[in-house]
DNA sequence: CCAAAAGTGTTAGTAGTACACCCATGA
DNA sequence: TCATGGGTGTACTACTAACACTTTTGG
C-alpha cells in the first residue's frame, strides 16, 4: 500500500484451457507443490513480467504449457478480491483458451470438468466463471478450435452438445450446418470404424 | 519491478458511463488539470484503494460522480499495456455503466459520443471498446437502464436504434415489444406535447 | 386546417422444431 | 446376421421483414 491508501498489486493471468477428449470437457490443472494450498490443484497461471501485457504473458504461458502460442484465447473477467491470495495482494486476469485434443501431447494433467472439486485460491470460482463464459458464447468460430481439420458431422454435434449442455436433433443439426455453409463435405470417409463410415466435413 | 522480474502495478478502474440525452449517446468525461495530458479529456477513473475490489471501487466512484451507486455496470476488458500510463505501470479494469438521463443533475460533463476526439492516455481505445461492448449486448435488460419508469414505445424504439446503430420498422417493433411481454401498457398518456399524445408503457 | 408524431394489419419468406426408419460397414 | 453408429424428408409453427395510410392533439 502506498501512503495515500492507493493499492499496488501483483498481476497474474489465469488461463482456463479447455479441450474435449472422449466426449468429456477437460481442463488443464497443476498440482501445487508449495504452500499455501500445497498439494491442491490450481489453474496453471503465472505473474506478469516487466514490460509484458496480459496477452503476451498468456502466450508465454501457453507455449510453456502446451507448446503452442497461437491458440484461441479471450479475457473474460478480472478477479480483484483483496485477499484472494493470502500472501500478498494479487489480481488475476482470467482467460479462456481452447485447444483441439490432437495437439495435446500428454493427457495426464487434464481433468474432467465435472469431476473437479476444490481448487487452490479462488480458482474454483474462476473455473466456473470461465465455463459459464464458454457456454454462453458457443458458435461455429469457437467450436472450430475443438475440432480436427476433418470430422464427421456427428462429432461436431457432440461438441456443440457438450459445450451448451443441451441436445440437438440430428436431422435438424445436419441441415442447419450444411445449409448455413458453416461446413462443407469432403470426398473422404472415416477409416477403421466397425460400423458404417461417416463422410468427413471441414469448416469453410 | 520486483527482483525476479515480476511486475507490480497500480490498479485503476475506468468507468465508461453512458446515457442518452436528446437522441444522442453521451459519455461522462473529466478535463485533466495536471500533467501528463493536462487539459485533455479523460475517463473519470481512479485507483483501487487498499482492501477494495474493483466493483467496490467503481461503486465509490459512481457515487462521487453521479451521486448513486446502484447503477448498472459490467466489466468488459482489462487494459495492461506496460506504458499506458507514462508515470508508472497501471493496469485498468474497464467498466461499462448506464444511467437514465432523468437521474443526472448537471449535463456539463457529458459529451456526445460521436464528437469525442483525442482523450488522455489510452482512453479513446477504452471508450471504443466499451461502445462496442454496449452495441453487441443490447437487449431489454440493458435498454431498461436508459429509460424512465414510463415511456412511449417510440422512445424505446429510438433508444434501441441509437444503441444498435440500426433502424427498426415501427409496426414490427411495437408488435415485438408487446407480444413478447417485454413492456405493458399503462392507462396514461403523455402530457404537454403539441401533437397526438402517446400511450405510456413500462417494463414488466 | 395545418403540423407533428402516434398508431395500426396483412402478406410472404425464413428459420426452427418435431418426429421414425433404413443404410453401410466390420465382426 | 447382428451390432453399431450414419444418414435421410416432411409438415407445422414461430419469427422476421416489407409495406402506407389514418388518427389525435395543440397551435
Amino acid at each position: 500500500m502506498t501512503e495515500n491508501g492507493q493499492e499496488i498489486s501483483k498481476i497474474a493471468i489465469d488461463p482456463v484451457i479447455f479441450t474435449i477428449h472422449l466426449s468429456k470437457l477437460k481442463v488443464l490443472l497443476h498440482v501445487r507443490e508449495k504452500e499455501p494450498f500445497a498439494d491442491m490443484k490450481e489453474l496453471p497461471g503465472g505473474l506478469l513480467l516487466h514490460n509484458e501485457t496480459a496477452e503476451e504473458s498468456l502466450k508465454r504461458k501457453l507455449k510453456e504449457l502446451v507448446g503452442q502460442e497461437n491458440l484461441f484465447f479471450k479475457q473474460f473477467y478480472t478477479f480483484t478480491e483483496p485477499n484472494r491470495d493470502p500472501r500478498e495482494r494479487t489480481i488475476s486476469i482470467g482467460f479462456v483458451s481452447l485447444i483441439n485434443e490432437a495437439k495435446i501431447k500428454e493427457l495426464v494433467r487434464w481433468f474432467d470438468y465435472d469431476s473437479i472439486k476444490d481448487l487452490a485460491f479462488d480458482h474454483k470460482k474462476i473455473l466456473q466463471t470461465a465455463r459459464n463464459y464458454l457456454k454462453e458464447n458457443v458458435n461455429s468460430s469457437i467450436v472450430k478450435y475443438f475440432m480436427p481439420k476433418l470430422f464427421p458431422l456427428n462429432k461436431l454435434q457432440e461438441v456443440y452438445e457438450i459445450l451448451e449442455e443441451r441436445k440437438y436433433d440430428n436431422r435438424n443439426f445436419r441441415k442447419k450446418m450444411i445449409s448455413s455453409s458453416i461446413v462443407e463435405e469432403m470426398n473422404q470417409l472415416e477409416q477403421n470404424v466397425s460400423h458404417r463410415p461417416a463422410k468427413l466435413f471441414r469448416f469453410k
